[in-house]
DNA sequence: CCGCTAATTGACCGATCGTTCGAGGTGGGT
DNA sequence: ACCCACCTCGAACGATCGGTCAATTAGCGG
């Protein structure tokens, strides 16, 4: 694998990370239609020919980003290990998923921005990848939810509806603190949230 | 007022909702972006010039939508009454009016659809619009969890990050009833997402 | 049946945008 | 010094889309 070395390989490789981040900021800020090939070239330096020397259409760019989005993310999801008595805490490790996800997305702006609000690209094929991400999401609350109920830890409720509505809780949350000027701390927003997911916002009694 | 039921006034206004109803739909389908004039014409049955006649531009129509739902839901959605003993106990009108607002949103898919993913238009004043509908909602819901804080009904909790939550578990639960093939009954779905949100998902203990 | 107003129509315009391609530059190997 | 493969550039193209307007039709009071 020398030819993953080659400085020549390497700066067309950087060259792309490049084009990639511009257009993030750029779909980030103005939405996929609103962003225009001007203003990625424009933000990214190179010229309008350069462009589709990387990558071979705007819906190209759009589908790198998420991809490379989508592996980030998963890579900071898996199931939760019950039955394994080595493992962590259930709540341990559910903390730490969540605590790293949301650090991740947190801490790139434009990136959460994206996914937030991407929901109708008149690109098809986009717009059913962000679908099937979330709904893989969806589905592993889901599976979470029945394995706590078998095992007594969670109260009885629909699997389908409680995992929509974690999965939305969560958004809800990234949103706020995507909108907040001074975000705060993460590991407290973590805490508040899975308080109000575990136990509800009811006093208890 | 008796223009308001001058027949060819009336004619007007029934021309006009017919217009705003298949541009509804087509916003639904395709995105305010991919939503085309002429999309919108062929299935209203009329031709491009009279569009214009009814409206001044592609964002006026989307606005007209929006502002209509608004209203609706509006209609809806108000402060739970909790110093007057006549009036029914906070759980009670909290049920009722989420009930209300959901049976209402699910009942007009297009514009449940259009109002969950209408988050980046490039048109601002749309955006903005819906933007200031959701702050408005969450502005409530925020406020709700403070009185309740206040007469010690529910737990303390960040009340700006709760209604987030909050907003975002109901917006997901919507998604899932507009999903689904065959969605469940809209009291059977407000019972659980009220049991998970005041009690959350734990079991008791 | 006439005449007039208001409604309706669709060919057309200008602008924008994604994409292409041939010309010009660059740099490492010999 | 030369070559050649590769990269870079941006003017030009074609398609699409929102919006306009002069021509046509429909409806109706006299």
């Amino acid at each position: 694998m020398a030819a993953t070395v080659d400085p020549a390989e390497r700066a067309k490789q950087e060259r792309r990370r490049q084009i990639m981040n511009a257009a993030k900021h750029v779909f980030a800020e103005a939405g996929y239609h609103g962003a225009s090939i001007h203003a990625i070239i424009e933000r990214a330096q190179i010229a309008r020919g350069t462009f589709y020397l990387y990558f071979e259409s705007k819906a190209a760019v759009f589908d790198s980003i998420l991809d490379q989005a989508m592996a980030d993310l998963r890579a900071r999801i898996h199931r939760i290990e019950v039955d394994d008595k080595n493992a962590p805490a259930p709540q341990v490790q559910l903390r730490e998923q969540v605590m790293a996800t949301l650090d991740f997305v947190v801490r790139d702006r434009p990136l959460a921005t994206l996914l937030l609000s991407a929901g109708h690209t008149p690109d098809a094929e986009a717009a059913e990848r962000l679908d099937q991400f979330f709904a893989e999401v969806r589905d592993l609350l889901r599976r979470a939810m029945e394995s706590g109920m078998e095992i007594g830890l969670l109260r009885k409720v629909d699997p389908e509806l409680a995992a929509s509505a974690m999965l939305g809780m969560i958004r809800g949350v990234i949103e706020q603190l995507i909108r907040a000027e001074t975000p705060p701390a993460v590991d407290v927003v973590v805490s508040e949230v899975l308080m109000v997911a575990l136990r509800g916002v009811l006093a208890t009694g």
